[in-house]
DNA sequence: CTCCTGGTTCAATGGTTATTGAACTAAGAC
DNA sequence: GTCTTAGTTCAATAACCATTGAACCAGGAG
């Protein structure tokens, strides 16, 4: 685990990325993002448990998918879609479709 | 770790496939394949020692991502392009573009 | 038949992962 | 100031991961 805040964590890394979105939880973040511009910490308290949500912003974070941005007593989350685009372009945007194809195993 | 010979097995899982193609050993394997329509299992002896590679295969195989055909003494491996372009559509290509670039990284 | 070659199986190992709960901190609300 | 909300930190845990090496097996080659 990094520092705790670490503005400049910059996409790099494919494993990283890949590995950060192939876990459900941290999946249903990122969509949810996707449909926001920011949302606070505390807006996906039914993803997981306070600390277990901590871990997975990190992951997200050190990843470079996610910025955090301490707002009075809040820290806001957003999906960083530009900078995942500039640099694995499609990659983000495929991954999104398959996991709303994935949510319809069960119709 | 499934039964041996499985050739039924279907892309279900995003999560699946996601943490098969997050491993760099795999997604090398994976790459290589998309260039040829079959290889032996001993043409990736570079990639891993033999039974490490066996455990890699098993869990692309297991993910959906390729399948195993066997041909007198030889293993053959393919990559189940159609299968993964049917239930995630754009998401191989997606990574394997990725893929390219994050090999980029040393230049 | 004996000897390779191609590949699997198995147990062991060290490292990582996700998850929990309790204790803690920072900051606004009252 | 006290209370509460929002979130982090830390240690512990169980499960899983990738990797190894040795033993094994199937089938062709000599």
């Amino acid at each position: 685990m990094r520092s705790p805040s670490h503005p400049g964590d910059d996409v790099v890394d494919l494993s990283a990325v890949l590995e950060a979105l192939s876990e459900p939880t941290r999946r249903q973040i990122v969509a949810r993002l996707a449909n926001q511009p920011e949302a606070a910490c505390s807006s996906f308290v039914d993803c997981a448990s306070k600390s277990n949500l901590t871990y997975h912003f990190n992951r997200l974070r050190e990843a470079g998918v996610i910025s955090v941005r301490k707002e009075a007593q809040f820290r806001l989350i957003s999906l960083r879609r530009e900078a995942l685009q500039a640099r694995f372009p499609g990659l983000l945007d495929a991954i999104l479709a398959a996991d709303r194809i994935d949510g319809e195993r069960f119709d």
